[in-house]
DNA sequence: TTATTTAATCGTATATTTGCGATATAAGAT
DNA sequence: ATCTTATATCGCAAATATACGATTAAATAA
């Protein structure tokens, strides 16, 4: 695009995309399965599960964690990850705030 | 990237990202919001609204609509689009199935 | 210390997305 | 029939995302 008119939009229809965006590929949304499923945070044994390379695994890593999705600690030579529920619960609510709120105001659709 | 390694996995996990791709941008987000808010659909509106040109606002009702999240019909010369509730619904409803029944049963985390 | 293991980062190729102007299409108005 | 209005599509440029191998960094094992 020539420009980004990202920013003309407001700051919770960016947050809210934001959060679509880092779960907008399947191989991410594998990896929160398997931290949703597992109690212990998990690292290389993602890269085992994943039909993708370590350093791609590891780049969906780092994308869930800049848009707050998951944490991750270092122990020792490996990585521990987990999800942030406390994210997952704002944006969920705002998710639906924003839809679920509308839809029993409005019935019907005309189209 | 190389080759798009999207077909290795699950078709609920593509399912999903598709899904979480098309809310993947502040323009769609608004444009929902719009149908959302309006009982009646709307068409040139959205474009009077966005801060985006009308080819572009097109494509991303293309893309909303393609991903299932909208519904339109041609209104004489204009056209006509409304939310899919029913896919919104089902979309809202797996995605708490992934994460937000797993979370009851995983209290704590570990970083 | 040196080797091994684990994971992050860099560099790079390719694919996809975003955005716009220009053009096409199609219905309604004159 | 021609003009206007509303919207979709095309073609292109620029930005991002995806993927991988190679390299780096850092902790443990030998």
């Amino acid at each position: 695009m020539a420009i980004h008119k990202k920013e003309e939009f407001t700051q919770k229809e960016q947050d809210l995309a934001e959060f679509a965006k880092a779960l907008a590929h399947p191989a991410r949304i594998a990896i929160l399965k398997v931290l949703a499923q597992r109690n212990e945070c998990i690292c290389g044994e993602i890269v085992e599960i994943l039909p993708l390379a370590q350093s791609t695994v590891s780049q969906h890593l780092k994308e869930l964690k800049n848009a707050g999705l998951i944490d991750g600690s270092i122990d020792g030579p490996r990585s521990c990850y987990c999800i942030n529920w406390k994210a997952f619960e704002k944006f969920n609510a705002e998710f639906s705030f924003l839809f679920n709120n509308l839809k029993l105001k409005n019935a019907k659709a005309c189209c």
